[in-house]
DNA sequence: TTTATATATCGCAATTATTCGATGAATTAA
DNA sequence: TTAATTCATCGAATAATTGCGATATATAAA
């Protein structure tokens, strides 16, 4: 069985937007760059729970932080991630029917 | 929170790729449709895992599925999820030892 | 019909994910 | 300095995922 480093990573990366509520978060970011003050009362857990989910994608290579203050800002991480989160948004509204 | 359906789909397809073993078959997919008999072996795991995984994929719209007499034949369910999985892929090699 | 092959499903144990509240640390405001 | 804000981390409870072996089912071959 071959576990390279790059599957690895690329699990990472899908495990990452494979929950409903971290998707939340990152559609909320397609918007814009947001801190973790804002995101957390918009999504509705708890900002402990908020805080790690952003930490997640961070390491995942989904979001990038810069600070600001006491803040930390999040965004999506690059272009290149903001097309693939949007190819899958796509495929999902082609997929479901309402 | 809104956890509409759209987003469960997206959370889905996304958990159905989070996970190194299944890049593996779908990795062996982007070669071309093979049956589950050829598939688990090349894997490593057990017949039973593989199937279940298989399904798992299926249901997420990873793949598809026709019969061929006893065997299944699996394969990308199609170019849109293809291009995807690769996005992510050529992502990971970017990304990976840097 | 009996046997062999391909796949699905069940129950189980181990690991990982989800989510919370409590608390800690850092920074800014009063 | 004290108080308030923002974020991180810990421990705990529950749920989900991972992977196995055993077994069931369906089809094909003998």
């Amino acid at each position: 069985m071959t576990i390279n480093k790059e599957n690895l990573w690329r699990a990472n990366f899908h495990k990452a937007l494979g929950n409903p509520v971290r998707l939340e978060i990152v559609d909320f970011l397609l918007g814009g760059e947001q801190c973790q003050c804002d995101i957390f009362p918009r999504i509705g857990l708890a900002q402990s729970t908020v805080s790690a989910y952003l930490t997640q994608m961070v390491r995942a290579g989904v979001l990038r932080v810069r600070k600001d203050g006491v803040r930390k800002l999040y965004r999506i991480s690059d272009l290149k991630v903001q097309r693939l989160i949007e190819q899958n948004r796509n495929l999902a509204r082609e997929m479901v029917d309402l």
